[in-house]
DNA sequence: CTAAAACCTGACGCTGGCGTCAGGTGCAAG
DNA sequence: CTTGCACCTGACGCCAGCGTCAGGTTTTAG
């Protein structure tokens, strides 16, 4: 495939992909002509990169974490570091659910107002 | 309270507080001599807004958000952009749970191999 | 009264993940 | 052969949430 087509099926822009090539997260081969060649697989691959990009993971972790997810394993060095963005994702996590709380707290004041919340201006 | 030690209680550095203050997200009192001087309350604001950042919230919706947060209600009109805002805030939670499901499968793999990833080279 | 903290206001820098030109090439169709 | 789209390589732009330096003022400890 080229890199239009990749870019389509994984919904990401073309220059999203020539900025992975340059920071080590996707490699393609080159038709004479200097054009990216990609296999089946990049789809998925790109999908995978989008989802660690989410998770706030820099490229440079995902640079290390890519070829564990891809074997399966990690080399025994790694495994730190795995642990250390499962927390920091963890810790994220549980942010994200209090912000949400607030919010839920504050949308359903507002869709009933609560008895002790009344103290309008007589 | 003046705003170093604002600052300390509420773990961000005096950097921050500048900058909700530019943002319309806190307010002070100035000294006769400029200073800024914050109520206790400011604290707790600061954790607030510190939490609506860490959910992706951009200062812009969060200038609108924390006067509901503050009266515990909202204008009807911010409603719903409050209910966006938490939808998104719920994708992004899933989005990072699966992450984290990806990577506690490379490192449960790590920890001990599993039978069907033994194509070790003989 | 003085020295040292703590504070003030600009204003520029940084980081990351791309968007977006500009100017030139590859490749399949007719 | 040429047209035209998809592709190529730089290279600069952007945005947000501060960090950080510069150069000056206020407050507080002694």
């Amino acid at each position: 495939m080229r890199i239009g087509e990749v870019a389509r099926q994984a919904g990401v822009s073309v220059r999203a992909l020539r900025y992975y090539e340059e920071q080590d997260l996707l490699q393609a081969q080159r038709s004479t002509g200097g054009q990216r060649h990609y296999p089946e697989s990049a789809v998925a691959r790109v999908r995978l990169i989008q989802q660690l990009f989410a998770a706030g993971l820099p490229s440079r972790s995902v640079r290390l974490v890519l070829p564990c997810v891809d074997s399966g394993t990690a080399a025994p060095g790694l495994l730190d570091h795995l642990e250390a963005e499962r927390a920091r994702i963890s810790e994220r996590i549980t942010d994200l659910a209090a912000a949400r709380d607030r919010l839920d707290t504050v949308i359903a004041n507002t869709r009933n107002p609560p008895p002790e919340c009344t103290h309008d201006p007589k």
